[in-house]
DNA sequence: GTATGTATATTCACTAGTCGGTATACTTGA
DNA sequence: TCAAGTATACCGACTAGTGAATATACATAC
């Protein structure tokens, strides 16, 4: 009764999120997310056709637990709108510094896929940004901020850019530029109605 | 006398530049690096120690092309700083509609060398953004931008932001609004000494 | 000028292991 | 009895890297 038996899938895609997390989706071979996962390769591939699918599934499944974890960020923060997405930039500078940060896992996989654009987890990475940037609008939109829409994107942008750079430097330094950035951007659509 | 041989070596970094940026590292093989440079992986193994290190030569190679064709873009922009720096963004959209690019080599190459933050590749890398945001810093500073070092590391994040979002949305729209941003910036802070 | 020594540059053939994916058979629960 | 799920064992293709031999160029010695 209280041993709620965690369904082979999901035990799979577990598995696969870890990893392909870890090492990246190149890195990481069929064979070591079944090992993961305490089972053998057959298995996974009578549950996934294929790694690409599987590779679409963990994209999937990291759409809205990443978007609440910004949102909580957000909502936690006290003060007006440009202290609430200064905030997402602060926490991020912050567990950023944890070894096991290793960026944004949309980003890398959709640079890892950058030759196959039409892939489906290219597609499941899309997706997600594209809830993200929609919540963002919405929050921003809330808060009596001018061009709402224009804002998300330009402070999608920044974000996106934070973790990438962070990769290449490993300095949290950049995610608290983006910070200050975005919080400029913010406090020049505040008050005001238009900017152009 | 005016055949002059292209020496093995850069034969081989030619290839491999080639491959590299078009395919992503991992999924070239060495032997397709040494087959497209017209001889044998043994050979190329007598010129570089390890695929690792070819890598690294690859990214060392396109540091300088790479802040030509930025500071060409700048130089060549009519009006003031912050149109210069619109510019540029101008441009990169522009290119990002040939079908043939694949964003930056340096920052795919550390996305997919995530796990491995120590990694002449991504030392590499490191060093390309460096020099960089040292040159635009420069470039601020000679056209009286108040605090240009400050400004400098927003607008690379924003440009790499726009390079990472292209690879998933592959919309150009996003690079056009990363300029807006970027602008908008160089506005904040033209005219005035300081921002806070 | 021609024989010899030596460093550079290149090739063929190979190792030992990994890759994504699958054919076949077995177990288990309804 | 039958279908869903799982296991063993295997496939052909590909992987980074290497051993041993060889070709080429250019010295120096005689």
């Amino acid at each position: 009764m209280s041993e709620a038996p965690i369904p082979t899938r999901k035990r799979i895609v577990d598995a696969a999120t870890k990893l392909f997390y870890a090492e990246g989706i190149g890195r990481v071979s069929v064979d070591a997310v079944a090992e993961k996962a305490g089972l053998t390769k057959r298995t996974l591939y009578y549950h996934f056709k294929s790694k690409d699918d599987l590779i679409a599934a963990y994209l999937d499944g990291r759409d809205q637990p990443n978007i609440r974890q910004m949102s909580g960020w957000f909502e936690a923060a006290e003060g007006d709108v440009e202290r609430k997405v200064e905030a997402i930039f602060t926490n991020l500078a912050r567990v950023a510094k944890n070894p096991k940060w290793k960026g944004c896992g949309f980003l890398r996989t959709a640079a890892e896929l950058a030759s196959m654009p039409g892939h489906p987890a290219v597609k499941a990475g899309s997706r997600h940004k594209k809830n993200f940037e929609t919540w963002l609008t919405g929050e921003l939109s809330g808060h009596g901020v001018a061009e709402p829409q224009t804002l998300a994107r330009e402070i999608v942008l920044l974000m996106d850019g934070a973790f990438s750079v962070m990769l290449i430097h490993r300095d949290p330094g950049y995610v608290e530029a983006a910070g200050h950035a975005a919080a400029t951007l913010v406090r020049a659509r505040s008050g005001r109605k238009t900017g152009s």
